[in-house]
DNA sequence: ATGTAGGCGCTACGCCGACAA
DNA sequence: TTGTCGGCGTAGCGCCTACAT
């Protein structure tokens, strides 16, 4: 698992990257938009910047997924991907054979769990408090016959640290707890009430152990290297270059750090784009994450079909769907997003059909996205 | 002072960033290495890239400096300046006066003292041994009718964070300590011993406070926004359009990232380049920061001029200079120097001479530096 | 089922001189 | 002059149960 240095588990990466995060397999066709990478630096730096447009970038690159690697920040166990994307020549994009990679949300292991600590967890007044059913699920049994029934857990975490912990089963009514080890762990880690925490019992018997931190308002990048101005400008003139001489180029992906996924499976972006009916009016429902680290479904409306920067970004499908949600949760959810990521409520079959249905609006006619690729070549399933 | 939030105290980043650091006054005209910036990325994110070369972006742009400003990261506290330079056309190369700025190592303040810390100043078992000398220059006078002699110091930091300490004076032998305080300043500031700390008393009668950290071997950046091969390229990128346009554009100095200042104050460039005779064999001395955060002179002997990267930064000024150290401790000296950063040891005047002495050999002649820049318009002092 | 608080033992933090370098 | 140590008193860490939600 750990041929190269930094490279991390992946059963708890993609723990801690959450249910709805998925990454592309190697040797995969993606689709990547220079426009979303965009929005995650925004994100990360705090900063909207006006760099100037890119003309020679189109809003999407069809690329070849060379690699990819999984790693953790090391201060702050944040997770993040590492990408090398090769952009495909109008020959190659012909020629190709496509594996059924639909980038299926990642299968979540089996025995794990999710707590967000609360004030007790995290003070220095005692232990972390494991919830009943967790402990049962994902920690190895107790010997219930000597009281009380404890035992001693090591648990490793993305950066292959042993932490050890004393779990006891005690109290009045009965409870499971962390007591020795967890204050070094919480203060080693810096972790706050609201953070999460979360075990895994793997296939091998090994228990994992990662964290993720509560969204704090704002993650203030240490900008101190390069001005945002510029990154935004490496990053298209990156894309850039690698377009016009199909060279690799390498992104990188922090799914927690803002709701885009910039780099998407190809297929699952052409049955989005080419294979579906939008339009204004039409319901559809999106997938999100809740605080319990489980899926659940939000309905919605389109209410318009529209490019979001028409200046810079014309005739892009990234968050071209005005939406306006069910729930009124306060603006928590995006206004715009993107064909693929909602789900289309009819009750027509739209996937077995054979005969491919072309979007009919709101989109321009010949609009340029595959040069040189048909339709009807496309292989779906 | 703090008129823009996070703009720090101009003493104390000074004294942080070190005797030798200066930064040229706004309006001023500095000189901007594409290719030092990028060392300085290179040293920031321990990698060594392989970017395109910029055909179209010359070794070095005359630039107008329009705003500085000074930093502190929030979690290191280690400072760093941010810089918008605008390219100067060659018209406005032509039509100028000159502000006699120099960017003399800018004066370290008065009533300073720097100390590196023990393991005992860092342990857990005791306070923090303040040189006598230092005590009696920068802190308050004791009342030393009192036994012992004692009284609590508040100090602010470069994030206008407030710092109480007990200061005593007891022992046998007598000395000059903080006690109560000391332990969760080192912890909140993460100080291991090696570091230093910085008091300040100014003529304002405040005590402030700066952190230096050591040279840990590998400051391992957070790469996990975008990959170092994108912020070489944003740099050139940016830097680029901005001479393309004459518009602004932002950087990040961080003076004690790495040993390469990459804007230099214009008069210092132009006497370094046009009025310094250099050749192989000459000796020079070149200033450099010891360990007590004061100069000192090392004495060297020039090896040979040449370009320092002949494919991507032909006749390139940066670190041109190839030079041999007398005192050979290691390796911890450059091998390559920039002209501007040493002072050849010679007998005849060299900058009070009405006649500019032109640097006849190694370089080139015709070198396209200042294109409609006649070398006797320079205005020198 | 689980968050929080009171009780309290004991570790280690932190203040002190004594040395020695 | 100043780094480190042995000495100690005590704050607060951390283990326990009680109680409330």
């Amino acid at each position: 698992m750990e041929g190269k240095k930094g490279v991390v588990n992946s059963e708890l990466w993609h723990a801690c990257a959450g249910p709805l995060v998925s990454l592309p397999n190697v040797g995969s066709r993606v689709v990547y938009f220079p426009q979303g990478h965009s929005e995650q630096i925004a994100a990360s730096t705090n900063k909207e910047v006006d760099v100037p447009s890119y003309p020679s970038l189109p809003p999407q690159l069809i690329c070849q997924l060379h690699n990819v690697t999984m790693h953790a920040d090391v201060e702050t166990d944040e997770v993040y991907a590492q990408m090398t994307l090769q952009p495909l020549t109008e020959e190659e994009q012909k020629d190709f054979y496509l594996p059924a990679d639909l980038g299926l949300p990642s299968k979540q292991p089996m025995n794990y769990f999710c707590k967000t600590l609360t004030a007790s967890d995290t003070s220095t007044h005692g232990g972390f408090s494991v919830p009943r059913r967790a402990a049962e699920k994902v920690f190895p049994p107790l010997d219930y016959t000597r009281q009380p029934p404890a035992q001693e857990l090591i648990a490793r975490d993305l950066h292959e640290n042993e932490w050890k912990f004393r779990h006891i089963f005690r109290g009045q009514p009965k409870r499971h707890l962390l007591t020795t080890g967890w204050s070094v762990f919480v203060s080693a880690k810096r972790l706050v009430a609201g953070d999460s925490v979360l075990f895994i019992w793997n296939e091998k018997n090994e228990l994992l152990l990662g964290v993720r931190r509560a969204n704090r308002p704002q993650t203030v990048m240490p900008s101190s290297v390069i001005s945002s101005d510029s990154m935004h400008i490496g990053l298209l003139a990156a894309a850039a270059h690698a377009a016009a001489t199909n060279s690799p180029f390498t992104v990188f992906y922090n799914p927690r750090a803002s709701p885009c996924e910039f780099v998407i499976h190809f297929t699952k972006y052409v049955k989005a784009v080419y294979h579906t009916r939008m339009s204004v009016g039409m319901r559809f429902r999106m997938l999100f994450e809740t605080e319990e680290s489980t899926v659940r479904r939000y309905m919605g409306t389109i209410t318009g079909i529209s490019d979001m920067d028409s200046t810079r970004w014309p005739k892009s499908n990234w968050r071209s769907v005005k939406v306006g949600w069910d729930e009124s949760t306060a603006g928590e959810r995006q206004p715009r997003v993107s064909l693929w990521e909602i789900e289309p409520l009819t009750t027509f079959p739209m996937y077995s059909s054979p005969f491919p249905v072309r979007l009919k609006r709101p989109w321009p006619s010949g609009l340029p996205l595959f040069q040189g690729l048909r339709e009807d070549e496309l292989c779906m399933e």
